[in-house]
DNA sequence: AATGAATGAGCCTTCATTCAT
DNA sequence: GATGAATGAAGGCTCATTCAT
């Protein structure tokens, strides 16, 4: 008992074990209930650490989101990159489908460090002040790199046609997040297991190559 | 009967007057900030009330945001419904059509009660406990007429296939809402005005039908 | 229909019913609560009256509370005077029992002004501003009364002894309004009919007739 | 253990003063104004504490109340407890007037901790929520205490005859607290000084034995 | 004689943050 | 490196009272 404690407090000192569990209790938390209605002292307790904690490791509960927020989509690109099983010849198609598949992965995922998604998924609906960073580090990288895999599919269509095109893609991956409460609704059989994720985004990438070939450039309308 | 609503009439127009101001600032707060973040002394300053006033025409916070949403969607599918401009002989196409504008423009209206789509978009993003009101009035009844669309134009597709192309469909206009910082980021040039919303339309209406005919069902699967 | 709801209206002209029924509700709720958490909108709604019928009738809650009280008390004195059931020939120990009999039978009337006794009971532990009236023209009376008749039992008491022992007589029934939470508790089967008050009378009195013969004064000392 | 205990004494010391003040405060005010009417800000106040440390040390209002109630029947019962003065082999007799003495002493007291015997006055009169556990811990003893004495002054009572005794002598002594309105303006010479108090208690104590003798048991009735 | 609408003061509670150790 | 104690600002709600009709 007195050795686990001392080790304990070793481990406290030597690798800012506390810092470690806040960030992640603030990950699941701030995943679950937002920035403004996660309370610091829930985060605390789950943490098992001190309300001064947080303001002693990260200054505010504010710094402490940016931290979570960073980690959290370092972790995800990490875990989930959009070349998820890529190589250098993959066509335009399974870059799609591997980006799409990505994007799914990282909304959906019921793992460990289940929240990673989720936040971002908040940040778009919600923007706090750390979405302009979120967004500069990772949303304009991955809307460039899926407007370039569209390119090659479409070649000669307008930015219009990509932009919306763009949108359309990501809107119908990240409703599985914003628009859950009525998924489950209206769809409750719909599972979320990795075969259940892996048939989504089959079914996206279909959609959305049969759609894309539909170019709605003034030209080709009516 | 006649005498009494006239009665009723009267006195809403008369002395309701709080009332409507409360409604409409009520919505704009709540449209803004969500539920919990609103804060009903700044409601009541815009409508030019007393706190009190809240707790004496609705009860409390949560039952004056109830009646907002309620009058939301209310105002709302009378302004923009399913079947704007429909006929009946029109084809499962213009039915499409009609569907998808009708939610944009909900979605997407900046007119006098722009903030009637957004509601809706934060219920489904992060439902309170006015969800269950909302979805069986309003998104139940929505979901099961665009099933019935779609099933008129995959005649054969499974029910996995219209879910999910459900889904594909609602999510690509949602997300101009869930979405919106990250579009205006991407895509700053993006406009809203009624041109803007139909060319979206057709957009999502064109990617979609195509997207509808690629059905993924079993036995066309590879 | 029509003329009930005239007659209804002819009714409250004339006798300004409301009023009495404002009296009755405030009685019953001003018993129950106090004068404190009685809440003005209960005793109105129970009243069938609106909110503004009490500042209009009473000009505001103390004065509908100073006009409970003294009705209360009116009604309490002529339904059981303490001279109940007595003749002029009475004698001291007669007129003691008729004292005590009265005083309960007020404090536990479970009747339809139920509420007489219990206001004054109130009264006395917490007094508000208008015990000094209640205290002038009901409780002062009333000890005079009690000390008279004692003054007759015990005639060479000190004033000492004649003051403690109506403290103990009014006391001990008084115990049985302020006391009710723990007797209920500790005594549940005691009963409060007719016959059990009268039995508790019959137990005051002959528990204080006999106290009162050991005066306790200096000279009688050890 | 030892080492613990020492450590909580200590901090309570050093860092517990507010909570010690903020339970001598609400003593104060809860036993003048009741619970309801108290205002907590007037407690902390006069604690000289912010009003969020009531929050911090009780939780809220209510457990912040019930501690007072707590620590006010211990302390009053470790500095009047019912056996004082009494030893192995006192009378019944004794042991009455001890007890009565010791219940005097409790409600009149005017030391330091001078509100003990007025908040249990008050939760009998008007019970809040913690009269559960004050009567369980205190009120009920107290009663089998004072019924075993009784049962030996009194062999051969009936269980009616005790209990009705019973409530006569605490009736007797709560009325000090709960009639002390009338009680000044009727006697006002009455002092409530030691000397005073045990004078009272001779009183009731020998009112009370008189009064026990004459045991309205059916056979002995009429 | 009576009322629906509206008010303002006041109360309890929550919460991120800071202080002293 | 870390913590228990304490704070101040702010929020939702209650309630007696008043206003206009």
């Amino acid at each position: 008992m007195k050795d686990q404690e001392k080790h304990k407090g070793d481990q406290d000192k030597q690798h800012g074990l506390t810092r470690q569990r806040l960030l992640e209790a603030a990950g699941e938390v701030f995943a679950e209930r937002g920035f403004r209605d996660a309370v610091v002292r829930d985060i605390c307790e789950k943490a098992g650490a001190n309300v001064a904690a947080i303001n002693y490791h990260f200054g505010n509960k504010q710094r402490l989101y940016s931290a979570v927020l960073k980690l959290s989509y370092e972790t995800a690109m990490r875990k989930y990159p959009p070349t998820l099983g890529l190589t250098d010849d993959s066509t335009p198609q399974e870059q799609l489908f591997a980006f799409v598949h990505a994007l799914l992965l990282r909304v959906l995922d019921a793992g460990r460090p289940a929240w990673h998604g989720k936040l971002v998924g908040r940040e778009m609906a919600e923007p706090t002040v750390a979405f302009e960073e979120i967004a500069r580090d990772m949303l304009d990288p991955l809307f460039l790199r899926l407007r370039g895999i569209l390119a090659k599919l479409v070649p000669g269509a307008t930015e219009d046609h990509l932009n919306r095109s763009c949108a359309s893609i990501v809107g119908q991956c990240m409703f599985y997040y914003h628009g859950r409460a009525v998924i489950h609704r209206v769809y409750p059989s719909q599972g979320y297991g990795p075969a259940d994720i892996e048939a989504l985004a089959q079914h996206v990438t279909r959609f959305s190559l049969a759609g894309l070939a539909t170019a709605d450039n003034p030209h080709k309308k009516k």
